[in-house]
DNA sequence: AAGTGGTCTAGACCACCTG
DNA sequence: AGGTGGTCTAGACCACTTA
């Protein structure tokens, strides 16, 4: 995607990937609600004026970005983060002992603020830019496992408080689709080795200095905007961050 | 792909994905070898009596899994991890300072011996099982950053030494790919925060106790048959792990 | 100019889901 | 039975590479 050379330009774009851009701003501008369906590929054909083969190659390409899902027999719906079986959709975290992922979620704080340098940067916005940062807990059982530090630009996230956060049931991710609108498609993470400091070591009951998964994730909705910096920081004593390679 | 449930078959499979698995028994077998042409789509779809879009869709579905590269004007290739731009397929560790990964290898040891219960099992093969194991240095400059230990079943690496990985350039899957037949198809890896012991942290020029990415990854070939074990110490202060999510 | 992959179409039929 | 996505075909034409 990046280039940092000249970036020559396609200069060249096939019927199906025009049509790929449309249903991107339909999505983009709401026309379909998250977990809906998207009317028929026979109904779009005539719509865009291309045949049905043409909208399907677009829908495949949506299909392989995970924008939507296709259900044989019933339709194509628009991805959600919430409601689908796999509750945490960015998540890899996968516990040692096999099994499913059941994390309880433990909010510590919740401010609204100004952003350092470095979140305006990912964030790409200004230094000073208003923002939210939330600070929470995952547990497994009763053992605190992730420390997440969240920033999210304050334009975006208007009525978000403590309160609205504890309310909600489902990843949080669902939570921001449903009340503001913001989708997250994409994210890339930096991963590296940290030892807990002092604070961080009380949180997760570990000793200071323990190695520590280090999770920076920037995330990103339509049109490859950021929309979320968040710090991880993974107790990996039981648990591993799995990857798959192709 | 892994489900616990009885794995209901699919009992239904399309004309395209019988043309995939018939090419990938090529592929298997070493009737096209990486890095040379397949045959032409028309071609194969007179030999195998389907269409041409048939042959397509299954070509399709194995460029997706990086077993073949298009290349528009010139034909179907045969994935290869030799000579591609990108030297290290697998590898995503990145330096801190942009540009390109540039790394130094430095053998360890090569020897020859019998699996230990825990390499078996992952390898699924037997406790005791002929494997050669090698450990290697990468460095950047002159800064060691990966400390890896390989695992590889002796059956299918029968005249590996030191002296022949050290004289091969290019990346070590190449070689495995040209001198032994062996394609690494995918991996997994589960990657967890460890404290460097004193050997690891003296190889690395650390302290001991540094926290390091541990990065445990088990490549598979054809048929999901597991055929290396590698176990990596990553010093993640000049380097990340990168990861894209979907 | 000839060969390859890439796009687009139109139509037929199959598999799956719902009323 | 009717609608949806999924498969398969045949043919036309476009874009890219090589000779």
């Amino acid at each position: 995607m990046v280039d940092a050379s000249s970036a020559a330009e396609p200069a060249f774009s096939p019927l199906y990937r025009q049509v790929k851009v449309m249903i991107t701003h339909e999505l983009q501008a709401g026309a379909w609600k998250p977990g809906e369906s998207i009317p028929s590929e026979q109904y779009l054909a005539v719509r865009f004026k291309v045949s049905q083969g043409t909208v399907r190659k677009a829908i495949d390409e949506l299909a392989a970005d995970n924008l939507l899902v296709r259900r044989q027999g019933k339709g194509t719906f628009v991805a959600t983060h919430a409601e689908q079986q796999i509750a945490y959709r960015f998540l890899r975290l996968v516990p040692d002992a096999g099994g499913a992922l059941g994390m309880e979620r433990r909010l510590l704080d919740c401010r609204r603020t100004r952003a350092p340098a470095d979140v305006a940067r990912a964030l790409a916005g200004k230094s000073g830019d208003a923002v939210v940062q939330l600070r929470r807990l995952l547990l497994a059982g009763a053992k605190p496992v992730v420390l997440d530090e969240i920033w999210l630009p304050g334009k975006l996230f208007k009525g978000l408080t403590a309160d609205r956060l504890a309310d909600y049931k489902g990843p949080m991710y669902g939570m921001f689709e449903a009340e503001f609108g913001v989708r997250m498609i994409r994210a890339e993470e930096k991963i590296r080795a940290v030892p807990a400091d002092v604070d961080t070591a009380r949180l997760l009951a570990l000793r200071p200095g323990a190695p520590l998964l280090s999770v920076e994730r920037l995330s990103f909705t339509y049109g490859d905007k950021p929309v979320e910096l968040r710090r991880g920081l993974y107790s990996t004593e039981q648990h591993f961050y799995r990857n798959e390679l192709n």
